[in-house]
DNA sequence: GCGACAG
DNA sequence: ATCTTGTCGC
C-alpha cells in the first residue's frame, strides 16, 4: 500500500536566503502559472489525489513533511512518503512557500505514485502577489494544485450560506504589499478581485479558503475540496498529511 | 509609524 | 505553526 521514507537534504543550492530574493523568485516564477483545468474529474473512480502538509521544530531546525495519497471516491490512502529537511526560511506571511516546499518536494518525489492533483495547506492565488504555495508548488512539479487554507489572510468575503457547498467569493481589496493604485479593472463588479471562494463544507462550521494553484480551475477546485471534505471540514487529504508530518516529526525528535 | 498577517 | 485540560455534543 504505502512506503514512508525519508530524505535529510539542506535547501538547494541558489535558495533564496533573504527577502529581496524571495520576492525575486515569485516574480519569476508566476508567469509559468497555468489556469486553464487540467485537473481530475472530482470523485472520479480510480484517480489519485495528494495532500501535503509540513510541521516544524524551529528549535532543532527540522522541518517534516508528508505526501498522502488517496483515491479520490473512496478516500482510501493508496500511498504516503515523509521527509526531513533543516528549516529552509523563516517565517514571513507571503513568503511561506520557501519554508515549505524543500521538504514536501522530497516527500512527494518518494511517492510511489504520481497524482492528478495536489491539495495544499494554504493559499494558491490568494496571495498577496498572486503566488502562494500552492501555485509555486504546482509551478516546479507541473502537477495541477489547489490551495485549501483555515484562515481568511488578507482577503475578505461576504457571508457564507449555512448548508455544505455553500461559497462567497474571497475579495482582494487590495492590503498587504501586493497591488494598489487607482488604475486597471479589478475584475470584480465591486468590492475587488476574486482570487478565491470561502467554502462551507460542513454545516454550521467555520468556512475553508479555496483558491486555484496550477493548472486548475476555481469551480473544479471547490468541487475536488467538497468531495474531499464529506466528513470534516477540511479535505481528507491535508487531514492525513497533517497527522502523518507529526509524527514524522515527533520520531525525529526522539532521535 | 503601527497593526495585520496562509503555516 | 506551536504552547496546552477539560468539556460539551453527536
Amino acid at each position: 500500500m504505502a512506503q514512508a521514507a525519508q530524505a535529510a537534504q539542506g535547501p538547494q543550492p541558489g535558495w533564496p536566503v533573504t527577502e529581496a530574493e524571495a520576492l525575486a523568485v515569485q516574480d519569476q516564477l508566476r508567469a509559468r502559472v497555468e489556469y486553464a483545468d487540467h485537473s481530475p474529474v472530482p470523485g472520479a473512480p480510480c484517480t489519485l489525489v495528494a495532500g501535503v502538509d509540513v510541521a516544524y521544530d524551529d528549535e532543532r531546525d527540522l522541518v517534516a513533511a508528508a505526501a498522502v495519497v488517496l483515491d479520490a471516491a473512496t478516500l482510501e490512502v493508496v500511498a504516503q512518503a515523509t521527509a526531513l529537511a533543516p528549516v529552509s526560511f523563516p517565517y514571513v506571511p507571503g513568503l511561506l512557500a520557501f519554508r515549505e516546499i524543500p521538504a514536501v518536494l522530497a516527500a512527494l518525489e518518494q511517492l510511489g505514485s504520481v497524482p492528478g492533483l495536489v491539495v495544499c495547506d494554504g493559499y494558491g492565488m490568494a496571495h498577496p502577489r498572486r503566488f502562494g504555495l500552492a501555485s509555486h508548488l504546482g509551478v516546479l512539479t507541473g502537477l495541477p494544485t489547489i490551495g485549501v487554507a483555515k484562515s481568511p489572510f488578507l482577503f475578505r468575503h461576504a457571508p457564507v450560506g449555512e448548508r455544505r457547498g455553500d461559497s462567497a467569493p474571497l475579495l482582494d481589496e487590495g492590503r498587504g504589499r501586493g497591488e494598489c493604485g487607482p488604475d486597471g479593472d479589478e475584475g470584480g463588479d465591486e468590492g475587488g478581485e476574486e482570487v478565491g471562494r470561502a467554502l462551507r463544507t460542513r454545516e454550521g462550521v467555520k468556512p475553508v479558503y479555496v483558491s486555484v494553484g496550477h493548472r486548475t480551475g476555481l469551480d473544479a477546485a471547490c468541487a475536488h475540496t467538497l468531495a474531499l471534505a464529506r466528513h470534516y471540514r477540511l479535505p481528507e487529504t491535508t487531514r492525513r498529511a497533517d497527522a502523518l508530518c507529526r509524527t514524522a516529526l515527533r520520531a525525529a525528535q526522539g532521535t
